[in-house]
DNA sequence: GCAATATTGTTCCACTTGGAACGATATATG
DNA sequence: CATATATCGTTCCAAGTGGAACAATATTGC
């Protein structure tokens, strides 16, 4: 049987794969598991992230943050609107934007969101010891702040 | 302005969001690239990935490796034919399933794409010294020893 | 002050995605 | 040997996605 890490190895482009394959072992499980139980969608949940570390910000605000398109925010806007995660009020001095917060609900949601995405994050990153896994965040820190601004986190 | 990179800072699962961030840097402007320019999904490229590398798979095992469900490799399966980058055969002992392998024109596409998303690969790891770069590689292999069936890469 | 241009948020639409059910074939069980 | 179960590949369908166009409002340049 031929298993997909076999492929890792082998691949022209091995150490993108290989830290596209950490990523998925955390995020797509996770995310999988946040919808499945929380009916939440991946652009619902970076709009609720983005809030709940932002005390104030436009749709605008949020699809740049988060890198998801302005369509797919308004929509989550919508609906988190509509089950009371979120509040909106227009902007005194721009018509165009409204001013977006989220909820004391909006908040808790958040909260069971990030803790059931860190369990996923520990334990696949249970292999390193505490000093491996900071080398690991320096050096990837390192690369981010070459590209501050780059594609955003595809959470 | 709030860049995506501060967000990184804040957010309660660090670690699986660097690693987020810094995959996506490279994999989705790569992936935006061959799509635009040589019309290939993300399926189309896996399946021409890994039988770039076996000679010979069935539908079900391009499944397993990449992770990709088996009617999306069905359907890549059926363009990639369309367009004489696969050859297939039924496989004489089960009829069930049919023997897969990259013709030459697929295996030119294939190292297309690969070269592509190498360019990103390196320009997005760049601030990393080649003894950083081993560090990173050598911890996430760690990782991913632990994992070998996960998720399959989301290359 | 006014016309041209830019920005915000929305709607529309074409496309991709992946779960579920299906027919055909193979394997296991009694 | 017959029936139940499993597997392979496919089709169908509901959902999410993001580009493009749009109306409303703001800003810029003359």
């Amino acid at each position: 049987m031929i298993s997909p890490s076999d492929f890792l190895e082998k691949v022209e482009f091995r150490d993108a794969a290989l830290l596209s394959f950490v990523t998925s072992a955390i995020i797509v499980p996770a995310y999988d598991a946040v919808k499945r139980d929380l009916g939440i969608t991946r652009s619902e949940y970076l709009l609720l992230m983005a809030l709940s570390h932002y005390p104030v910000l436009t749709a605008q605000d949020v699809s740049r943050l988060s890198g998801r398109p302005r369509n797919s925010i308004s929509r989550a806007v919508h609906r988190m609107l509509a089950v009371g995660h979120l509040a909106r009020d227009p902007d005194p001095t721009d018509a165009r934007q409204a001013r977006l917060s989220i909820t004391e609900t909006g908040r808790a949601l958040h909260r069971q969101i990030a803790e059931r995405i860190r369990v996923y994050q520990e334990e696949v990153l249970s292999p390193l010891t505490e000093q491996e896994r900071e080398t690991v965040v320096n050096l990837l820190t390192k690369v981010v702040a070459q590209r501050p601004s780059a594609g955003a986190a595809e959470l």
